[in-house]
Formats: C-alpha cells, sequence, structure tokens
DNA sequence: GAACCTCACTTCACTATCGAAGTGAGAGTC
DNA sequence: GACTCTCACTTCGATAGTGAAGTGAGGTTC
C-alpha cells in the first residue's frame, strides 16, 4: 500500500492545502481576505453583475457555500447584493470600491506567489502543472 | 488581471476541490470514511504507533486539526488512542481491525481513481503531474 | 382565483481546517 | 519542596465546504 503514484488525490490536497495557508496569509496581511473570498472577488471583477448561482458555478462550490461567503464579504462591505432587473429572485453581485481595493491590494502577492512557484517549478514544468491542474478541475469522471 | 497563469492556487484548490468532493463521495460510500479520515488511516498503517503530533506533520496539517479529525476516527472505531511509554504525553495511535478493513475496502475506490486520472492526464502527464504536486506540497516558499 | 410549481436563495447539521489561548503532568532549577 | 518550564494535546471562535430540507415570491394551470 501506499505507493505514492496511488495517492494523487492526497498529493493534490496536500499541495492545495499547503499553498492555501500560505496565500491566505499573504492575502490576509496585505488585502484582510482570503483565497476563497480573493476567489470571488477576482470572479466579481471579471463578470460584474454575475448572480449567486453564476458565482457558484464560477468558483466550484455549492450554493450554501456562497451564501455564507457573500454574507460575510457583503458584511466586509467588498462587494454589494443587488436584485435581478429580469430573474425574479436572482440576487446581482457587483464589486464596492473597497472590493477593488482588496482586489488590487492582493495583485502583488498572486504574482509573486506565482513567480516563485514559475521558479520552484521551472518554466515547462509551471505550464504543465497549469495544464494538468486545469484538466483535473474540469474532470467530469 | 485575471490571466490564467496568474492563478496557479485557484486552479490548484478547484482541481483539488473538484477531487475531493468525488473522491469523498466514493470513500464515503464504500468505506464510511473522508477523504482526510482516509488519510490518516492510510498514515497510520504505514505508520503504526506514532502519535498525534507526527499525524499531524505527515498530513500538512495542524495539530488541532488533528485532535477532532481523531476523536472523529476514536468514536467511530476505527481508531485507538494509547499512552506512548517513554514520551510523556503523547498519544499513541493505531488502527483497529475495524480501521483495516474501512482501509480495505476504499482501496479499489483509489485504484480505480488513480486509474482514471492516469486516462485523463496520459501516462507522462499524470507522473509529470505527480511530481509537480510533490514538489508543491513540500515547498518552503 | 386558488392551488400548484419553480427556482434562487437560506438554513441546518456536519466535517475540516486555522491560529491563538488554555490545560496539565512531568522535568528541571534553586 | 516549591517554582517555573516544557510540550503534547485540547478548546474556542473563525472560515469554508457539503447535502438535505426549508422559504417564499412569481408564474402556470385549470
Amino acid at each position: 500500500m501506499a505507493e505514492p503514484d496511488q495517492r494523487l488525490y492526497f498529493l493534490l490536497q496536500r499541495a492545495a492545502h499547503r499553498l492555501r495557508t500560505d496565500a491566505d496569509r499573504r492575502c490576509l496581511e496585505a488585502a484582510g481576505v482570503t483565497t476563497a473570498q480573493l476567489g470571488a472577488l477576482f470572479a466579481l471583477h471579471d463578470r460584474p453583475g454575475i448572480t449567486q448561482q453564476e458565482l457558484a458555478r464560477t468558483l466550484g462550490s455549492g450554493e450554501s457555500a456562497i451564501t455564507s461567503l457573500v454574507a460575510r464579504l457583503t458584511k466586509a462591505g467588498l462587494i454589494t447584493k443587488g436584485t435581478h432587473p429580469a430573474q425574479h429572485r436572482a440576487v446581482v453581485l457587483g464589486l464596492t470600491s473597497a472590493g477593488r481595493d482588496s482586489l488590487a491590494a492582493a495583485r502583488p502577492q498572486i504574482d509573486r506567489f506565482n513567480t516563485e512557484a514559475r521558479a520552484l517549478l521551472g518554466e515547462e514544468g509551471f505550464d504543465e502543472a497549469v495544464e494538468a491542474l486545469r484538466r483535473l478541475a474540469l474532470w467530469e469522471p
């Protein structure tokens, strides 16, 4: 048992966890948000006016996880909740200027983070890893 | 903003999350444990008699996370807690036969999981991904 | 127009994680 | 012997996720 290559997901989770704690720490220090919250801010920056449901799909989470995430971000004054003109009960989300500030503050940390990861894995290794992760993230077993 | 390669950790987390939910579902169905719990069972299988502290290091988690994890596994009757003969307050962990059964039941699921991942990424891509993840998991930025 | 349906969102109980603070028994110091 | 220190573990209050069940206003059907 315990052959390394038989534990892809253990490795994946270790790596994700390892990077998350570090990224969380950096982003919290720089922008006051966690990685999950930053992911939501990014999504809202890219697609302003999306609904909670769309945000959930974008982030790959369930709607109930988004409810509490949105609640925390709203409470922190980083995003706004509005009503959709056409869709009945849909909640439309948008960034506040404070949200944009957080995003801008986190930006250098992300860049530094990726630069370091590129240095660790090498240019080619980094690109391969990104491609593999993209496939795994979109995988439907 | 939002260039894909500037979001290594978002991708990593999406991929880890995506695989975890699937792996969790399979392992829960087959062995009644979550992926995190299975990771602990694996570690105890490989290194019987380790302490909670060593388990935390092995899994890459903090000790407080291990406290509750161990509590749930003990309550489920899958592991045992004992006292270390030499180290004072160290808790020594071991698998019960039920724990070994869960491990055995989860095994085919893991194999199937890895086979599918190999098919998705290709032999070479899989090995590269495993190596990249190993480096990221052990990375000290 | 009353009953039903839809569907985005919320709530609840659970697992999992963190970091910081707390606990407590043995070890060391004087 | 009393005091302090050490250190493995526990507890606490967060964030983050799941799935299942609940909510409620708008639309549909007859």
